[in-house]
DNA sequence: GGATATTATCATGAATATATGATTAATAGC
DNA sequence: GCTATTAATCATATATTCATGATAATATCC
């Protein structure tokens, strides 16, 4: 469903809220068991997106940048993978629409929003038992 | 949500459904505007997985092996995504599950679900307007 | 200002998905 | 059997994702 890539910005993202406060990248990559350089990189990403802050040198580190109840998971999410963006026609239709639908459309429509649904409504508060 | 080949895949099913006869790979990849002889490996693990019979020579091609009505999307897109099986803890926690659910198991199932669900119950018939 | 901690960046590599072009094997019709 | 048609296979190329290792830049602390 994610990509890796994704899915490491998520759980980075839960770590960093149910902490409260900043911790390093070798800290994150450990504590998750993925690889650093490619987390760093990650999480440089979500910081160029407002959604980390980062500071370099002693006690530096990546904290949130957003009250976690106020982050929704798509915002996390949507640098690396599109979730919500225009749901493509399932059958490549390039004509599709709700107006002028293919025959899997409406059904296809409703499953798939749910997942769309769900990052786009639930904040990483909902996600983070302390929080 | 779905690769390009399962795409090509299903969008392939479909229109052979739609046509009721065999047809050649050339003929469907110009239809559906795709490469013609990666859509043919694509189609030929369809007829090992046995939705398609292939026939080689003049007037042979692809051909559904089933009753559309009796066949479901996710034995049409499944040798190629991973749709249904288990799914993935989003946190990628290994001990999730139902009984020790992480903060978002229930949810993320949920929704989740509702994509699996439309592969697992809906048919190839369902999506054609002939059949 | 030197030592250390830390992010940021660079260069590179491996794996996989996607795609192309050419060739081979099987079948049908004559 | 010859020819045309068509799937099956092979060799290769490109793009993207995922990953590793090394270095540079920046901040803190003494």
């Amino acid at each position: 469903m994610l990509s890796h890539t994704a899915e490491y910005a998520l759980r980075a993202v839960l770590f960093l809220a149910d902490r409260g406060e900043p911790a390093s990248v070798d800290e994150i990559a450990k504590q998750l068991q993925v690889p650093r350089n490619y987390l760093s990189k990650t999480l440089y990403r979500l910081a160029q997106e407002g959604v980390l802050t980062s500071a370099r040198g002693k006690g530096g580190g990546f904290r949130l940048a957003v009250d976690p109840h106020r982050l929704k998971l798509l915002r996390v999410v949507e640098p690396f993978d599109q979730i919500s963006g225009e749901r493509r026609c399932l059958l490549g239709r390039p004509q599709c629409s709700d107006r002028n639908p293919c025959p899997a459309h409406h059904q296809w429509r409703a499953a798939s929003e749910r997942v769309s649904e769900f990052f786009r409504d639930r904040t990483v508060g909902d996600l983070v038992k302390g929080a």
